[in-house]
DNA sequence: GAAGTGTCAATTGTCGACAATCGGCATTAT
DNA sequence: ATAATGCCGATTGTCGACAATTGACACTTC
């Protein structure tokens, strides 16, 4: 039998306050090393210490915020090399994901990823830079999802919220974005002609080109404050 | 100047409380499913429940312990499957590091692989398995390290101690330890050489060996618990 | 004036308490 | 007997409070 109602939510404050911050941070409105103090932050949401410290707790463990002891939280400072980091760490996996993805997506999933790269054309006439940062990470998120190890997917996931911090500190990265939305026609291509080597291939410079124009324009970003400050 | 005095240990509650649970968890102290409740660890640990709840929800990220809404925190319960997933992200992320090594890693590194290599000849002849297991271990971690990238070490920790879980389950995987060294040899000896593919053969198959190793007997396992009841 | 010291407000670490909620058991009705 | 209902102890979710610690600033000292 059906369910004939959905779940009500209860999400616990923990996670919507959570949720909360990381959705400042990555919009931005929280700026890198800036303070968490507890109590301000109580004080927003209209709660008392306990859950947003268990919150603050659970976005260290991501990396979206550092701990000191007996100082506070402070919004993670992304520099160049974690960048670095990042998007390195992100071919591994994402390559890994999509060679696994080869031997297990199914049709209907392929037929997905074909309009997705449809949404990101429309988009491209049509839309803000966030909406195509979003689904530009969609489709790269079906893709490893594709891969059928939920494990892989939640690192992935982990991985993506710091890349669209370092992303919005940007705000811009793309020139074209028809060109955004073509460059991922070689990876579906290759992956419906089950092509391992130019799967990987696409992939791979794909990835890199992304990584290259962030971890540069984070570079100038970082040479120029270091000289003015 | 360098500094006179290292400095001392202020870890708080939450550190030394996680790392208690995740020993007990590792050691099979605590069994997969079972239940903890707050105030029977806050009892134990002769604190309030505070900080053991904090410490629940750190292991929780990294998947140690589950936690349902209003029912409390439970060992992770592994399946087969669990385990196939994690082998299968552990060679993603193993081969990458392999490869990023090789072009990054220094004489003196190779040369602790190699040391380590003999400690595990050394423990063959005499040693316990859990001794075998952990510096096993070590080996693929210090690869691991020598990629030069924090992230993906930090996500190959995390993986590593559901690995340990798993193993810790089985309590036994291979029949000559002698066996268990030499298989690491073709690894520093590739990565010497400077010969990805052959690195990256060799590595895939010492890991996928490990993989069937520990699934089938997991397998086997379930099979078992799945007649008994 | 520079270096070091003492003081204080602000903030974190931890605690104990209370209300909300859950799972299980006895009870009742069919 | 089976299924639904109501109750109860146990446990979690959240809170406000207090002690401990920190960083900054004024103050002393040389």
């Amino acid at each position: 039998m059906d369910k004939l109602f959905s779940e009500v939510s209860t999400t616990d404050l923990v996670t919507q306050i959570a949720r909360q911050i990381t959705q400042a941070i990555v919009a931005g409105r929280l700026k890198p090393g800036e303070r968490l103090t507890e109590l301000q932050l109580s004080r927003d949401f209209g709660t008392s210490r306990a859950p947003v410290r268990e919150a603050a707790r659970l976005l260290e463990s991501q990396g979206l915020v550092t701990f000191s002891p007996r100082r506070g939280f402070f919004v993670r400072t992304l520099t160049a090399n974690d960048l670095r980091e990042i998007y390195e760490l992100r071919i591994g996996l994402e390559l890994h994901a999509a060679a696994l993805a080869l031997d297990r997506i199914e049709a209907r999933k392929v037929a997905a990823l074909e309009r997705q790269i449809e949404k990101l054309y429309r988009l491209a006439d049509r839309g803000s830079i966030e909406e195509q940062i979003f689904e530009d990470f969609n489709f790269h998120r079906m893709l490893c999802a594709a891969a059928g190890n939920a494990r892989l997917l939640r690192v992935y996931d982990e991985l993506a919220v710091e890349m669209r911090v370092g992303i919005t500190l940007i705000g811009k990265i793309y020139d074209d974005p028809h060109r955004l939305a073509q460059t991922h026609e070689p990876i579906v291509e290759t992956l419906k002609n089950r092509d391992r080597d130019a799967l990987l291939a696409a992939l791979h410079y794909h990835i890199e080109a992304a990584q290259e124009a962030v971890v540069s324009l984070f570079e100038g970003i970082e040479a120029e404050t270091a000289s003015a400050p």
